[in-house]
DNA sequence: GTGCTCGTTTCGCAGAGCGAAACGACTTGC
DNA sequence: GCAAGTCGTTTCGCTCTGCGAAACGAGCAC
């Protein structure tokens, strides 16, 4: 099929269905989601129907519409502390103070940079990234930066995408995208003015585990009148001493279960163009 | 298929190996995986991508070993607190403190019971149900309870179901068990004594929402030595008003979104035979 | 070095899951 | 109060997905 055609088509039907509903926010009906995710109805149903009889949702009984069940819930408390948003919560919060303006964590996955937090800085608008959105690699400062520290196949691989356009402003050239993580790499930062959505910016610099893998990303995002394609030193300072102190304490482990440094992406084969 | 054959048949496998993993606490290989879930390893391996690409699991780069991803944490904070949990926490803490045993709270599910919560008791050896785990509802307390004041259509749909006998003391017979559920609707609880697991036993109440729709219960779990088949008035009556102190502040909505109570279960087509 | 075990990949067949369309229960508007 | 619309649910037949079996290749232990 498409690019890479790996997976289960139906899982990620169902797994596209989950997310639609929980990161909405509010619950959704049959016809709603089905347009979100392209399908009919009839597909859509099946698929909800497996997810509530699963727990993963549940059906309003009055209202006929379709909400994050209980199971879905649980599954946050079976698993161990991410030590990346333990290890960042502190220091994000002092940068968020010092900056005033919203800071945003994001780590590393195979499809982008996930939002993990966001902390709204003090302007009266808030310009908020989703908790659970995956930020592309080539349209947003954070994907960048992970991508400009990934190991060299993973780039290969996302350069031989198609680079969708996502504002009049992105960048689809592939040499350019290229020479330009060249340049993050060298600055230790990543910008995407307006690449993303119109009047957007973001500045991003590298989280780094205790094996120096860039495992995620730090930065501030907000309108171009406050964050400009160019940081100004003071904020970039501030970031890059943030991610330094997130780092660092990514270091020292609780031993036991797996160190969530290490759980690196494999990379499988790039394809065989 | 099976008795109720609805629902996408490799989304439920691709939550199988999901649970497998997340009800388990350690990490797993594929070739576990594949045993637990009674399929081959290739199966499972392009299951376990999916899971990978989406990042509902990662996996050590280092091991090999799949472990939980940050999508699946990320899932509990995109939904609102669930009602029951936090209605429970303290009402329970106080139940386990007064009679020193372990103390287990269930919700309602189309499947069963499901674990929300546990708290152990003072004794040195801990019998704890695992968070996450769908007790059926014919052979546990806390099923039994959910099922006996469950909708009529459901409790037919249940004892349509072949009863599986878990341990030499379940009670496998349609008949003995709707005779019994009709003596816990009478007596207000239910127990289950070696049922399950020889040796072990549960009490269960009740817990009702503002619609006096059972939504999930509260139960004691131990061994058969302190939880007998007959409870003592004591224990029961700490129960019972443990339940319903927990039933009362369900009451209480802070508005906004669908009322955790009214989410109840849509009843499908019992079957034609 | 050799024999195990583990994760990954390939291949062809069967049945699972898709879209289209009908159905039935509620709401809305006139 | 009837008709037109909307929503969730169900049915049906065809196609393509996802399954099992088996080969492959990388680690590891002895």
């Amino acid at each position: 099929m498409s690019e890479d055609g790996n997976g289960i088509q139906s899982v990620k039907t169902a797994l596209d269905i989950l997310e639609s509903i929980a990161f909405y926010g509010e619950g959704a009906g049959v016809t709603q989601i089905a347009e979100r995710v392209r399908l009919t109805k009839g597909s859509v149903h099946r698929h909800l129907q497996t997810l509530v009889d699963r727990g993963y949702l549940a059906q309003d009984a009055a209202t006929t519409r379709y909400y994050l069940g209980s199971k879905s819930r649980l599954l946050s408390q079976l698993s161990p502390e991410l030590d990346l948003v333990r290890a960042a919560d502190g220091p994000m919060r002092k940068l968020r103070d010092l900056l005033g303006q919203t800071v945003s964590l994001t780590e590393m996955t195979p499809r982008g940079a996930l939002v993990l937090a966001t902390l709204v800085g003090s302007s009266p608008i808030e310009i908020v990234v989703r908790l659970g959105s995956e930020l592309s690699f080539h349209s947003s400062a954070q994907g960048k930066i992970l991508l400009a520290f990934a190991p060299p196949a993973l780039q290969e691989r996302e350069l031989r995408k198609p680079l969708r356009a996502f504002s009049s402003k992105t960048k689809t050239g592939r040499r350019e995208l290229k020479a330009e993580l060249e340049k993050i790499r060298e600055l230790g930062y990543a910008s995407a003015a307006e690449e993303m959505l119109l009047g957007l910016n973001a500045i991003a610099v590298g989280i780094f585990d205790e094996a120096q893998v860039c495992v995620g990303s730090i930065a501030i995002v907000g309108s171009i009148q406050y964050v400009s394609a160019v940081p100004d030193r003071r904020s970039l300072a501030a970031l890059k001493e943030t991610a330094r102190e997130i780092s660092k304490s990514l270091g020292r482990h609780n031993g036991a279960s797996a160190p969530a440094g290490a759980r690196g992406l494999t990379i499988r084969r790039p394809g065989k163009a």
